[in-house]
DNA sequence: AAGCAAATTAGACAAGTGTATAATATAGGA
DNA sequence: TCCTATATTATACACTTGTCTAATTTGCTT
């Protein structure tokens, strides 16, 4: 299971707005307005990052034309579970409680986020 | 506080060793011993490490005859709490029961923890 | 058919990261 | 004091990541 590989900051902004987006093949227009204006990125760093992302096996895409459209090939939720386990076994020996307590130290979870988080866990038993 | 930068790989391995020793100041022969040695990494390797963990201010150093050693100044709590609300920000919107129920879906974290879970919640209340 | 404009592709380059080889310094013994 | 063995320093180099400029393709208009 070592394919996963973690993306680049920037690579996951863009594939993330490939899983965020509700139409299915998109171009890189629409990619350049939901990700690249606001990071400030010329179109041929976009096009970069995305034909990276089709090295990396995360989408493919097919050229109609003079443009380039991109199908996802991956499962957001899929990447983001191996990426936090990752990080939880490299960080917090793989214990959500000690990270909570890392983090929060003692009495400084809101009491909404602490609900929240007694609901899941009585859903769970 | 964008200046506690996330440490690259290799140097968070050294950083962690010098973190989780028991003597204070360290020398290249003890870090070699602890990390370097498992790594595979030759010496001029982890000097490497150590030099760019002492450029980032994450430690210090003093030369002591032939060889030299390491102080730690910086906090591994401080570093893994700002290294856990980035990640907890960027992949889950900030909440630790979205990241939970993500990689737990339903029904799967063990009893175990989800008892330590509930003692730890009912301490917080 | 020619010329344009819009989009893509090719290639490049600097900074950061992992890792090492070759050169240099230095404590101690002969 | 001189030699040697060991530790450190100086460099270097390949890969990855962020970003572009210049070149090329291609659909449309005239």
């Amino acid at each position: 299971m070592d394919n996963i590989r973690k993306l680049p900051d920037a690579e996951f902004e863009v594939m993330n707005a490939l899983w965020e987006s509700d139409v299915s093949p998109v171009n890189t227009a629409y990619l350049m307005e939901n990700v690249g204006k606001q990071k400030g990125w010329k179109a041929p760093t976009l096009i970069s990052f995305l034909s990276r992302l089709e090295d990396r096996g995360f989408i493919h895409s097919e050229k109609k034309g003079k443009e380039r459209y991109y199908f996802v090939d991956s499962v957001k939720e899929d990447y983001i579970r191996v990426v936090t386990i990752d990080f939880l076994s490299k960080y917090h020996s793989g214990s959500f409680v000690k990270m909570m307590d890392l983090v929060y130290g003692k009495n400084s979870m809101s009491s909404k986020e602490l609900d929240e988080m007694l609901n899941w866990l009585q859903q769970q038993y």
